[in-house]
DNA sequence: ATGAAAGCGCTAACAG
DNA sequence: CTGTTAGCGCTTTCAT
């Protein structure tokens, strides 16, 4: 291993090009005072001496830090329950890069956890602003963060407060997906919800009510399940309503791994999909696109909102004004074979 | 937006502990010679007063940030060629959680781009060392880092120099499965690679051959095609085969979406999985436990990798001695039903 | 055992 | 138009 190197400063640069560290800096960031003459020397001897300002000096100075934070759940969990993570991060990435700002990752500290606390990552002034995964509905770290006035965009519905928001359309899909089952004539359509206290699945379980709703059909509680987004569990469920003798004709999962495990189980059942039974998911996640039948579903516009949300923070940190506190991005219904429409084109 | 709050300094602590700012940073630091009354009291009045120190103060004083950049190439595909990236970053988060420090996340800039090129990655002070994710192996970026002298771990093989590297033992997992193959009577083994300009594939294509030519088996170019990780490739290359007659009694394939891209078109031509051909993929995704035939595959230890590889670094910062420059982390076969094997007991 | 003072690299305020 | 000065918050000698 070789020692580090020293690194160039704004002082060596001032010395070797004869004028003073606080012209080269004004010089450097292309302030019109200086000279154009001394601008074109000092950027001269800059580049070749390789010069790369010092961030932190730059930070303590300015206090910013020119850096994102993005802020997750602490829970493995996590991960698998959300296939498009890398996805976010993408949409998330870019736009970070494109506006010269850094990206820290960092979990969601428990909440006794003195080590860890909020209030270490919020005042370290490591970052000036955050992106906040949603965690469960009673997650009070969001208040934290708010006390104490820093910049933050969460990615769920937040009730009151005018907190900056980028959400999905979790309702609004959910709603499109069971008038989609409806308008094929289904008529007893299960739902297989995530957790309910996860806003996502609340959204959905409204959106999936409001549709039967409105077609004047009757809502069914019995029709209704809560599970923990595994394969397993869609597999189970289909398991107990053979045996329970429940009648439906229809499933519409809150995410596509139930989906194709209900779907996996009504075959093994020799149960026809889609013609005795039509299924949807939600993600589209890669393995939709391969099922036998291929599985319909609701996308997720996880690298937009990725995108949105960066790009609402960064504006908040320039002090551009930001266009609307509440962003809803609408996901998509992607029909393929497992829902029974006749005919992709048409349907869409 | 409620504005900024001032947030409290040593300098606060000090005035209200009747103490210097000195005594303070060392009190809070916990150095043996300051009076533990002296200590007990500068504690308490931190701790009322909410104090978090300014890690930014800190960081220019101390020349560490305490924080590690994990790099990784600027390529969407990159996102989908690795599933198990989130692995990955779970395994390098938890690590560096654990020794307080933070994570940042970057792409690596392209070699030409001025503004984002990895000198000001390098010598902005924002990290003190490095997890470099492998790009082809023609990327140059990694000599530019060790020209710099910073600590780095590099995620795959590099050859010569002593350069510290975490690899996965792709060569021995795919010589394993392709003996695992021939143990099962297969003989015409289908390989199907990925791109040769990665190492990955380089090793395995090695494997491949080294395993067939210990058992005497001809190593057929004929047999062995190299595609970019798709889905689609593996349904390609089948049909393929077929439509010249070449015959054939096995697949490994470079990822499991090749392999189920295989396996589904061998269905579609009525070609039986595992009876008439034996199938095996690399990654073991979700869906490999879920596909019919459910999908042989090597696992990949991303997570142990991630944790590995954020040690490594940390120890080299702390100058805490590296145990091994060079680690290599086993894969794992795990054997499903698409190769064929009896049963699973008795192969492992 | 504690305090004073210096300084990390940078930029903002103020002089000239 | 340019230079001087003063600090951002912290740690670390060096005195006391």
């Amino acid at each position: 291993m070789k020692s580090k190197k020293e690194f160039v400063t704004l002082k060596d640069i001032a010395k070797i090009s004869g004028v003073s560290p606080a012209t080269v800096s004004l010089a450097l960031s292309g302030d019109k005072r200086v000279n154009i003459k001394t601008r074109k020397h000092v950027e001269e001897v800059a580049k070749k001496l390789n010069y790369v300002p010092n961030e932190i000096g730059r930070s303590l100075r300015s206090k910013k830090a020119d850096t994102i934070a993005l802020i997750f759940p602490d829970t493995t969990h996590n991960a698998f329950t959300h296939p498009y993570f890398v996805e976010l991060l993408e949409g998330i990435m870019d736009t970070v890069v494109k506006n010269d700002f850094h990206l820290m990752i960092s979990t969601t500290p428990k909440m006794n956890d003195e080590k860890a606390s909020y209030s270490k990552i919020l005042k370290n002034r490591r970052a000036d602003g955050f992106i906040l995964w949603p965690s469960t509905i009673e997650d009070k770290n969001i208040l934290e963060i708010i006390g104490y006035g820093f910049p933050l965009v969460y990615l769920s519905k937040w009730h009151n407060d005018n907190i900056v928001t980028v959400e999905r359309d979790d309702f609004g899909g959910a709603y499109e997906a069971t008038k989609h089952l409806i308008s094929l004539g289904r008529k007893k359509i299960v739902h297989i919800s995530g957790p309910l206290n996860y806003q996502v699945s609340v959204d959905r379980l409204e959106g999936y009510r409001k549709a039967l709703e409105e077609s004047r059909l009757l809502y069914n509680p019995a029709l209704v399940f809560e599970k923990d987004f595994l394969y397993e569990n869609g597999k189970e469920v289909v398991e107990n309503l053979q045996k329970n003798n429940v009648e439906f004709d229809a499933i519409f999962a809150g995410n596509d791994l139930m989906a194709i495990g209900a779907m996996d189980t009504l075959q093994k059942f020799g149960v026809n999909v889609p013609e005795d039974v039509s299924v949807i998911g939600c993600d589209d996640i890669d393995m939709a696109s391969m099922t036998i039948p291929t599985l319909t579903t609701i996308y997720q516009p996880m690298r937009k909102i990725g995108e949105i949300a960066a790009q609402k923070i960064i504006d908040i940190l320039k002090n551009e004004k930001v266009n609307e506190i509440t962003t809803v991005v609408p996901t998509e219904l992607v029909i393929r074979r497992s829902c029974g429409a006749k005919n992709n084109e048409i349907m869409l």
